[in-house]
DNA sequence: CTTGTTCCGTGAACATGTTCATCTTTTGAG
DNA sequence: CTCAAAAGATGAACATGTTCACGGAACAAG
């Protein structure tokens, strides 16, 4: 009898651990809840011990922000499949914000105690923040391609403050989801209003040239 | 020799036990950090013993919410005070926002762990979401005073969204501060700019009518 | 195969928020 | 004043995220 043990390479190995360990926890976050879930629950499930898990992940909050990155990628993938080229820019965000809400429906519990922490990128002080900062860019970069695709199709005027608008994207953006998981009328109907609304009323605006200095005088 | 220790009424003592826990806790807060600083630390610095702060506070996040009651408290008063009636709609909102942005600036640290969970209702679930729904309230009735002010004086046309408008408010409000917070911008300008350029283009676009429906043809 | 090195897994130990059985103080009735 | 009940204070104990010193497995060189 020759090699009782058969050696599997590290490489091979390491790969799967960490593969077994995500999905674990994303599985018991969806099921227990993100605070009912404990680094031991995980490690057990695992079949590692409760050390192994740091050689992995540093911290339980970085083993979260895994499932933000796999969300927002089916999110791009699926805005691109399934949102057509011609539509209008604000169904476009209308539809990259839903399908957002969409793919993190079911773990909204976890969110309401994950996302801000793990979405917003805080202070440079804070061990989360450079992690966390690439999801972000990597965001705001497709809502980059939206906004001058629809400049190079002439449904907005050159404005001369795009990067200023890409950040107020990014606040409208936040401000939504907090809002959405704070929505407690039937079905977040409050949530749709408000999005829908307040987009029309946001493009239709800078679609009529965007001023930000003194009104005009036609003003009620 | 009479009364050895002379039995100060209950009441009195446990008012200023409170306060004295609140102090504490608010000054560590502030000087080393909310992570930094222990519950142990501060029942030691109260003079009391670890499980006498939890007869007072439940948890050491209700401790730091009692930071933002204070903090909206002096916001609002100070806003009452030092804002002119007659001043625009924006420059109130603005100096609402920058008032509030101040009285926080030196909590900077803490309010990149706290904020959020603070402020931000979060679900039913949550055990502290009843607390911070009066904070909130307290805010948007505020603010509901100011464009309520508006309306009376003709500086805003009668819209039929009001209350919409008052939950896009909160959605703004926060993304503001979720930027500022995570605006590295050199005196955090990169905010300011945002702030006033964001307001000035909402307001002169809800003085023109707030249309939200389908933009007129005049468009570029 | 042998050996030194590097890498990884392990679980005990630690830090800290929170709970709880127990003890102490206050209170008010007799 | 006396004393039983009520209210409050206490710190040991618990739960759980995180660290770390140790040991063993994989690997490369001889």
């Amino acid at each position: 009898m020759p090699s009782r043990t058969p050696r599997i390479p590290r490489d091979v190995n390491k790969e799967a651990t960490k593969r077994r360990i995500l999905e674990v926890a994303l599985a018991m976050f969806q099921s227990k809840g993100f605070r009912q879930t404990t680094m031991r629950d995980i490690a057990g499930a695992a079949g590692i011990a409760l050390g192994t898990t740091y050689n992995y992940f540093p911290t339980k909050e970085h083993l979260a922000l895994y499932f933000f990155e796999e969300a927002l990628a089916r999110v791009l993938a699926r805005h691109r499949r399934e949102c057509p080229r011609e539509a209008a820019l604000e169904e476009k965000i209308f539809s990259l914000i839903s399908l957002e809400i969409e793919e993190v429906e079911p773990y909204q519990e976890f969110l309401n105690v994950m996302v801000i922490q793990a979405t917003v990128p805080t202070s440079p002080l804070h061990p989360f923040s450079l992690d966390t900062q690439s999801l972000k860019n990597r965001h705001l970069e497709y809502v980059a391609g939206l906004l001058a695709d629809a400049a190079g199709r002439g449904e907005l005027p050159a404005l001369g403050f795009e990067s200023m608008l890409l950040s107020a994207f990014w606040v409208y953006h936040m401000g939504i989801v907090l809002f959405w998981l704070n929505d407690g009328s039937p079905n977040k109907s409050d949530t749709w209003a408000l999005l829908d609304k307040s987009l029309r009323f946001t493009l239709n605006a800078l679609r009529q040239g965007g001023r930000l200095e003194e009104p005009s005088e036609q003003a009620v």
